[in-house]
DNA sequence: ATATTTGCAAATAATTTGCACGTAA
DNA sequence: TTACGTGCAAATTATTTGCAAATAT
């Protein structure tokens, strides 16, 4: 689970990622499969995604559930996320204001910053 | 699962997190309860932590690995957590910018905020 | 008294793995 | 040809649940 093979299950995986610009689980990209009639097991998906995961081409995100959900989305620029609450479209954010935060954790905390997650919830302007 | 019950289960798992000032898994806590000679379930100390948090006395976490994690934290005021990567320590940090993002996230992209979650992640000062 | 919590063992559910077979290079 | 990927079924792991016995009120 490392060469580069182009394979069919995983243009496969890459078609339905592609299709569908938000978090996926496994198991919803399995059944998205299904019904494209690509037979493609359960856990060719999970090693794809672990794959594509390494590579950087995708996105990983625990939801409330603690599931693993799965977007394309290279993380070139470091950015967060605004993920609408009623259709799950994601919107990317830039973190402008990061290095003031760093600069006051060190200040305040003696805290040294090297990392962060930021997630936004809200609803997207065609949910409204 | 719901009415407050003083038993002593309850009282030596809200002791166990009360000593440890950091997100601490179920097994975690089971283990220190047997440690202490505590005779838990891990059963009880998963109904624990689910009473605590829908108390709101317990904070939850997805730590890397998807794992739920336990703090005793009542966020009456809305805050976030700086982390240490070594010890596991957890400094609060209040949100004071989040005005201003709801703001620029309205104006670019038309999208509601109504909820986010912010974590930092570093090296506290007694592990530098 | 009686409503609630606990312990235990069994059930779930997501994810991972071993291995024989298929496939890209 | 051969290193790598896939499917399947079984294993693993965190978490949940049913129920009879124990405990708090």
């Amino acid at each position: 689970m490392r060469a580069d093979y182009v394979t069919r299950p995983r243009e496969q995986i890459a078609g339905v990622l592609r299709a569908e610009p938000r978090f996926l689980s496994a198991a919803e990209i399995h059944r998205a499969l299904e019904q494209a009639s690509a037979r493609v097991s359960l856990s060719t998906v999970y090693r794809t995604l672990e794959y594509l995961r390494s590579k950087g081409d995708v996105t990983e995100r625990l939801d409330e559930a603690g599931e693993s959900t799965f977007m394309l989305c290279e993380p070139a620029h470091h950015h967060h996320h605004a993920i609408c609450r009623v259709c799950g479209r994601v919107d990317d954010v830039s973190c402008a204001a990061l290095g003031q935060i760093a600069e006051s954790l060190r200040a305040t905390l003696g805290f040294e910053l090297d990392g962060h997650n930021m997630e936004f919830l809200g609803t997207c302007r065609s949910c409204r």
